[in-house]
DNA sequence: AATCTCTTTTTGTGATCACATTTTCTGAAA
DNA sequence: TTTCAGAAAATGTGATCACAAAAAGAGATT
């Protein structure tokens, strides 16, 4: 086991045409044994973008990545053509790699299609979850309200996808995870503004009512908690503060 | 404009534990010019998985992929790369590189992701498709009973995706298109076993209901329609026949 | 100052090679 | 025939290089 540093990247931000060199930070992350270069490169990367460390429109380039993770040009290119899979880059027609850049029309289209997806996998994810795990899964929910009362902002956005993805992963065939992953890589980067912006995080307390519906394993109620949890806001984030941030950003 | 010819490939099929080689066919595709090797390679390989072209448990390989391609490992590897990213190839621990596996439950779960996707995606559409539009996809649809009826059911497969993708791409913003594209990757290989056993396509009605719902702007019915089409079968082939075969399967 | 043109630098792309691991093949022993 | 050990081949991985396209920079002109 291997723990890396924290390394700082410089990604080329379009600030008004001119491009600006900015010095931005991908949270650390810790490297198994064994794991190759690009699964590497693939996971940093998918965290940073996850947590909000890159904002809309940011580019990057290959080089410049492959000199900060200290590799070469080949696994990097395979984790970017992966992420780009998966919504959480896009290869301009200019051969240009940047973070997507989001509308308030797209905006409202992903927090409908979370909605959607996550409240059909909390509910096929009911009949598996032991109490055991609905335990662990209260335990996190409580991590949450402490990083909130700390003020940490990316350590409750973690915990608070922690204990969404702990309930969908009860099923033994969590085949809607990836897709669920996939949108909230895409609502990442709005994160990053968001934690500019907004100073004050709330606590979440449709978790408390997830919670009781999985020990009654009442399905609907646990699909109509998860979906007000969504609809509310992102892990202590107001979503029309959000989206309000969304609007003048655009 | 350069249309390649129908390559034969390769491909190692693990048959009770015994490595045989199989000649396997890759259904040809136009490549655009000024497309990337990348980029053919991919699109290329998704059609191939998309409309069942490989078993599942099939492996193949970077090298022989590449030869087949008339190209080299480094952007097949990136075309792989990307498969896995949405679920259509999976990388082993031990490397190798196969379609995966398909249970019975799994099946089950993908399809249920498909009717809550696709349903969620076919009511955001409504609003958005003008009558031309709606014209265009009654017209994909008789095609589909066209080939259906001329028995082509690879050609009525993608009609069938066709007539799908229509209806949710009329939104601006098709942001839940790429993760049910997934699903459909995630579902092609067992079509592929479904075509060898199936000799009997069924035409489709639930498209004509979904058309009508969508002349009259009811999105509950056309949401409704979908998923009727969904769980009754795969474009033409009966969910209960395919379910059964799995079992055999497996 | 703004615009245009030409040069220089940067950047993505794809082929090739060396390396380590895995798989397959070969042949001897049980 | 089966099993096992060692050799040979195949395979994924990652670094490097050459190439073409794009972006950035420099300097002259308006």
């Amino acid at each position: 086991m291997r723990s890396s540093a924290r390394f700082r990247v410089s990604v080329v931000s379009k600030v008004k045409g001119h491009a600006q060199l900015k010095p931005l930070v991908l949270p650390p992350l810790a490297r198994p044994d064994g794991m190759t270069t690009h699964d590497y490169a693939f996971n940093r990367l998918r965290q940073a973008i996850m947590v909000g460390a890159f904002r809309p429109g940011t580019s990057v380039t290959i080089r410049g990545l492959a000199e900060a993770l200290e590799s070469s040009p080949t696994p990097v290119r395979e984790a970017l053509r992966q992420l780009t899979s998966i919504g959480a880059l896009q290869f301009l027609e200019n051969r240009r790699i940047v973070v997507p850049h989001i509308t308030p029309a797209r905006f409202e289209e992903l927090i409908s299609l979370r909605i959607a997806l996550e409240s059909h996998a909390a509910r096929r994810a009911v009949a598996h979850l032991s109490e055991r795990q609905i335990a662990q899964i209260a335990a996190v929910d409580d991590s949450i309200e402490t990083e909130i009362r700390a003020g940490d902002k990316v350590a409750a956005l973690i915990a608070n996808q922690a204990f969404h993805r702990l309930i969908y992963m009860a099923n033994p065939d969590p085949v809607a995870m990836p897709l669920i992953e996939s949108v909230w890589l895409q609502l990442g980067p709005i994160l990053g503004i968001a934690m500019e912006h907004v100073t004050e995080l709330y606590v979440i307390d449709r978790h408390r009512e997830a919670i009781d519906a999985l020990r009654r394993r009442d399905e609907d109620a646990v699909a109509d908690a998860i979906a007000a949890d969504i609809r509310e806001g992102i892990g202590g984030f107001d979503q029309q503060a959000v989206a309000r941030l969304l609007r003048l950003a655009a």
